[in-house]
RNA sequence: GGCGCGAUAGCAAAGCGGUUAUGCCGCGGCCUGCAAAGCCGUUUAGGCCGGUUCGACUCCGGCUCGCGCCU
């Protein structure tokens, strides 16, 4: 670990390992600033779907990065690294230190590793490659992206429309391609001294539990209604938007157009949540230098207490 | 007791006398401005017993189990 720079805190893990009273406990113990790395909790108005802290936790423990955006907008790992570098140097400015605490493991990643100089996400670059696309297919669009950056063709398959889409765009606004970029404009790594702790459950199926009895309590506290109010406030919404993507809203909305009946929402809400639980655990065993914490047992505060202590005077 | 229908992978669900059903789950992987997203690959079958056939998940018979109807 380098010397001489300010210390940050992670707390990775996936849904409903305790991430949050875990982070709120630590906030009482500690002279930390809670930033919040989750790319559903951004959004306004999405409270119950995405078990966000209740207002009285936040009164108690504030957390930064949360309902910053209307539904109808995009954040980005980009943004995400922005806006988290700019407060993580305000509350070390306050003598305080950052502690992250989330599930979105790529905001992780690009906080910590950098992300290359692209241009920006252009709504109106994408809506004409969509359109593109909806003549020729994607396969068509992979083509060409091919002859432009062959080395980025390569890696992606021709059906990967998001990130095809992405590639293509890239090009059409900054006239470089996306391999050009990479080489020559990686940002810096981040200036902190970090310690990464990774949340994770020694059994799995204690973990599917846990899902299953928090996606019930999501359906009790009125979830169905949640949504229904948000597509009341936000007409312009639509299933294609990020936030109507999240785990249990995408389900919600076929819901709502009668594609099935509240059981079946619960089943896929669950296998929902279960396959993005699995998805960050994959990621969190591809992390380098974390300090795994089983997130099942009981003195888990304890634990991440004395291993911060340790690190961190 | 009689008649009819059904029995296919962890679940759901098709076609077919000889080649991959498919979807969900599971497992593995890819992915730098949508990541709770997008995408690729893959394991696991034919209730049981016998017959017909070069060859049966597929045709025939029996058994078991389930569903419906009749007495």
């Amino acid at each position: 670990m380098t010397k001489g720079l300010p210390p940050a805190i992670f707390i990775m893990g996936p849904t409903a390992s305790g991430k949050t009273g875990l982070a709120v406990e630590l906030y009482q113990h500690l002279p930390v600033e809670l930033i919040s790395v989750d790319s559903a909790l951004v959004f306004k108005d999405m409270d119950i779907g995405t078990a966000k802290p209740d207002a009285s936790i936040l009164a108690q423990a504030p957390h930064h990065l949360i309902d910053l955006i209307p539904p109808t907008e995009v954040y980005s790992a980009a943004t995400f690294r922005n806006d988290a570098l700019k407060l993580m140097a305000e509350i070390t400015a306050r003598g305080k230190v950052p502690l992250l605490v989330g599930g979105t493991m790529l905001y992780f990643k690009a906080l910590q590793g950098g992300l290359s100089q692209l241009p920006e996400a252009d709504p109106n670059v994408r809506q004409k490659l969509d359109d593109q696309a909806a003549q020729i297919g994607w396969p068509a669009m992979h083509d060409k992206l091919a002859e432009i950056d062959p080395e980025t063709a390569a890696r992606l398959e021709p059906a990967d429309a998001q990130r095809v889409q992405r590639a293509l765009e890239v090009y059409e606004i900054g006239g470089k391609t996306m391999t050009e970029l990479h080489q020559s404009s990686m940002s810096d790594k981040l200036p902190y001294q970090l310690l990464k702790i990774a949340l994770t459950p020694s059994d799995r199926s204690v973990l599917h539990d846990r899902i299953a009895i928090r996606f019930d309590d999501i359906l009790k506290q009125g979830f169905v209604d949640e949504v229904k109010r948000l597509l009341l406030k936000y007409p312009s919404l639509n299933a294609d938007m990020p936030s109507m993507r999240c785990v249990g809203y995408r389900q919600a909305l076929e819901h709502l157009a009668g594609n099935y009946d509240v059981a079946e929402l619960r089943d896929r809400g669950i296998f929902a949540t279960r396959q993005l639980a699995k998805r960050q655990l994959t990621w969190l065993r591809g992390m380098d230098d974390t300090f795994e914490v089983n997130c099942l047992n009981p003195k888990m505060l304890e634990t991440v207490l004395n291993e911060i202590n340790q690190v961190i005077k």
